[in-house]
This record gives C-alpha cells, sequence and structure tokens, in this order.
DNA sequence: ACTAGATAAGTAATCATTTACTTTCGTGCT
DNA sequence: AGCACGAAAGTAAATGATTACTTATCTAGT
C-alpha cells in the first residue's frame, strides 16, 4: 500500500511532467502546447515524457481524469449543502460559494475545461457529465423537493437549476477567460446579489 | 461609388478564403488550424492566402473584426428593445429572443469568441468589449431606469445585468460548445421560464 | 550486475511563409 | 477598335523552423 502504483522507485518527474503539462494546456490548449514547452517548464528531458506517458493525447487524458476525480469532494459539498434544513437562502449562498471558492483555488480548471470542449477532445463528455450536468441534476433536485413542499413556484427544475448554474458559472467564466473583465471589488456581495435575485425569483409568494 | 473598395477585380477568392478560415477557426481554433486547412476548404491555393493577408494572424484578425462589425445591429435591436414602452416582461423577452435568435443564425459567433479568449488573441479585448461589456451596459442602463422608477427593487445595477446575460448565455454557450449537452425542446418556453425567474427577482413588491 | 530513470541526438512529418514564375484582365494610347 | 502594358490573381515548389515521437546510450540505486 505504501509503494506507488506505477514506478518503484520514487522519481518525481512524473508529478513535475503533469503540473506543467496541466497549466500549459489550461493556458494555451491542448494544440497550442508543445512537449517541448512542457519538458521546458517541468525541466525534464524531453523524451522522458514517453517514458511515463503513451503520447501527448494520453497525457492530455490522464490531466483531465485527474481533474474529474477531483470534483468529487466538490459535488460532495454541494450535495450535503443542499441536503441541510438550513434555509434556502442558506443553502443556496453555500452553493455560491463553494462555485467561486473551488474556481479561486484552481483557476486552471475552467479554462481546461472548456478548451477540452472547443477543442472537442472526446474526455469533454465525461468532464461535461461530472461538472454541468451532475450539478444541475442536484441542483434541480433539491428545487422539486422544496416545490412540492410549496416552498418554490411551480417551475421547471432543469430550466431553474440551469438559471442558477448560469449567473453565477457566467459570471466566474467571463473572470476566468477575459482578464480585461472588471474584476469583482466586493464577492460576498456579488453572492448575496445574485442568490436574493434567483431566490426572489422562485419563491412562492404567501396569499 | 459602385466599384469595390478592396480591389478593383472581382476574385471571390478573399471572400472564399474568409468563409473557409472562419469555419475552421470556430471549429479548431487559431492554432487547431493550418495554412492548408483553411486553403483545402476554400479550394485555392496555399500561396493565395498570402496574396490576400499579411499572415494567418492578420486573416484571423480580419475575421474577428468583421464578426465585431456584424454586432451592431445586433446590439442596436438590443437597444431598441429596451427604449420601448412595453413591459418589462416584453422588453427581457425580446432580449432574450433575440440573444437565442443571433446564436442560431450564427453558431459560429460564440465559438470564435470563447476561443479568442481562452487563446488569448490580442482582439479578444475588442471583441469582449464589442459583446459582453455593452450587452451589460445597455440592460443595466435600463435596468437602472426602471428601478429610479421603483419597478425593480433597489439593486447593483451592473451585477443584476450580470445575471441576465449569465441565465441566458450560459445556456446558449453550453449548447455550443458541448454537443453532449441535452439540447432544448422547446425555445419559447426556457425563455418564459429564465424571464420569469429573472423578472420575479427584481420585481418591487407592492405592499 | 541488473533494472528503472534519465538523456542526447536524432527521426520523418508538418508548420507558416516565401520565391520565382505564369496567367488574367482593366486601362490608356494609338 | 485594337493593342501593348502593368498590376493583380494565381500557382508549383521550395524554405527553414518546429512538431510529436524514437532510438541508442548512459547513470544510479539495490
Amino acid at each position: 500500500m505504501s509503494t506507488p502504483l506505477h514506478s518503484i522507485r520514487a522519481s518525481g518527474s512524473r508529478d513535475k511532467i503533469i503540473a506543467a503539462a496541466t497549466s500549459l494546456f489550461a493556458a494555451h490548449g491542448f494544440k497550442g502546447t508543445t512537449t517541448r514547452m512542457i519538458a521546458d517548464l517541468a525541466q525534464v528531458n524531453e523524451a522522458l515524457i514517453y517514458r511515463h506517458f503513451p503520447s501527448k493525447e494520453g497525457l492530455y487524458a490522464a490531466i483531465i481524469e485527474k481533474k474529474i476525480e477531483k470534483l468529487a469532494p466538490l459535488l460532495e459539498r454541494l450535495r450535503r449543502a443542499a441536503e441541510t434544513s438550513e434555509s434556502p437562502q442558506t443553502v443556496l449562498r453555500e452553493i455560491a460559494r463553494e462555485m467561486f471558492a473551488s474556481v479561486e483555488d484552481d483557476p486552471q480548471f475552467l479554462r481546461l475545461f472548456y478548451f477540452s470542449g472547443l477543442e472537442g477532445h472526446s474526455l469533454s463528455r465525461m468532464f461535461f457529465e461530472a461538472y454541468i450536468e451532475t450539478f444541475n441534476r442536484n441542483l434541480s433536485s433539491y428545487i422539486l423537493s422544496r416545490t412540492r413542499e410549496g416552498v418554490f413556484r411551480a417551475l421547471d427544475p432543469m430550466l431553474t437549476a440551469r438559471a442558477f448554474a448560469g449567473i453565477v458559472l457566467h459570471y466566474l467564466v467571463v473572470q476566468t477567460i477575459f482578464p480585461e473583465a472588471e474584476r469583482l471589488r466586493d464577492r460576498e456581495k456579488a453572492i448575496d446579489t445574485f442568490v436574493d435575485i434567483f431566490l426572489q425569483g422562485i419563491l412562492r409568494r404567501l396569499p
């Protein structure tokens, strides 16, 4: 259990390659990144990439799969937030905060995600399913149960979930992809406003 | 006045190159498109690209500038929609419909837009300013005037505009970039639901 | 001494771009 | 009207640089 899976000897070079390649693929995409760039940044010989990975594609796939695996804790936190007995405002704020935080402590993620979709990589389907679809499914199931309790108005739960995801994600995506976009001064204010608009939009009015 | 601006002789090849390059850049990005691919699709000699454009970069820039110019009518329609005396519901529905329609009759646009941002092209700044920023500015000015009239609640107009843009755009972006995303069956229903949620979210409640 | 880690020095293919050349065609002169 | 001329349209073939990837060799730990 204490020995690594892939090699007996501790090399470290594999991790250096993955780290370098991840930031380069995130910055310039698959086509925009060369194996030479990866080797230079990782400070290893270019041929060493092919000792650890079958090809540039294989390295890219390993990185995306790793990112998909790393999504699990975030989605688990989002799921738990939706299961508490807290008020919808608290739940939605917590979900929005988690989304902001996850983008902030891994800015590469969204760029890798959108690059993989645009460049049409075969793993982008899994990437999409594990991120957007799972998020929407969880949120729409939360919305549906609150709707059945009469807390929310009767609206299409999937469209409603997409609306909330859109408000928060589009904001984060624009900030990640277009550095010229006006940075927000007050993160909490943005979260409060977004949750406020959405919640007032779906809350059932008392007669 | 009857003579074309760029060349006396009718060539047609320039337009064929632009058309081919536009769909290729939209499909595979700048780095993912080769001059050979462009020449093959346009059915012209590869060297002819360099008779009409200074470089691959120059061709790409010409295409983005053209797309930016073509944005004007859309933004003008959006501006006019916001100036009518119609109800906010009608105005917001019209804006959402225009956004859906513009993406539907030019699916290349959003892909070019996001690719330019991700690949960090120098013109993406202008692209972003002409599209997202202008849209948000117009919408937030509409929201501000309705807020002053007491129709909308007192919320940050720019954040509110971004929320609406996010709901509609994120939906369109996901559908454009991830073909595996579930296509919507009823466009009008989606628009109505989005506008409904947003409008109820920002409308001032009567006491 | 064996084996995995690492590398220098390649490989053929492909990249954007250029060169040197031919063809096409509008325009001004006779 | 005819014709020479120059410029633009178009092309085949080559340019050097860069691409992903390989091979042959060396090094270090057990």
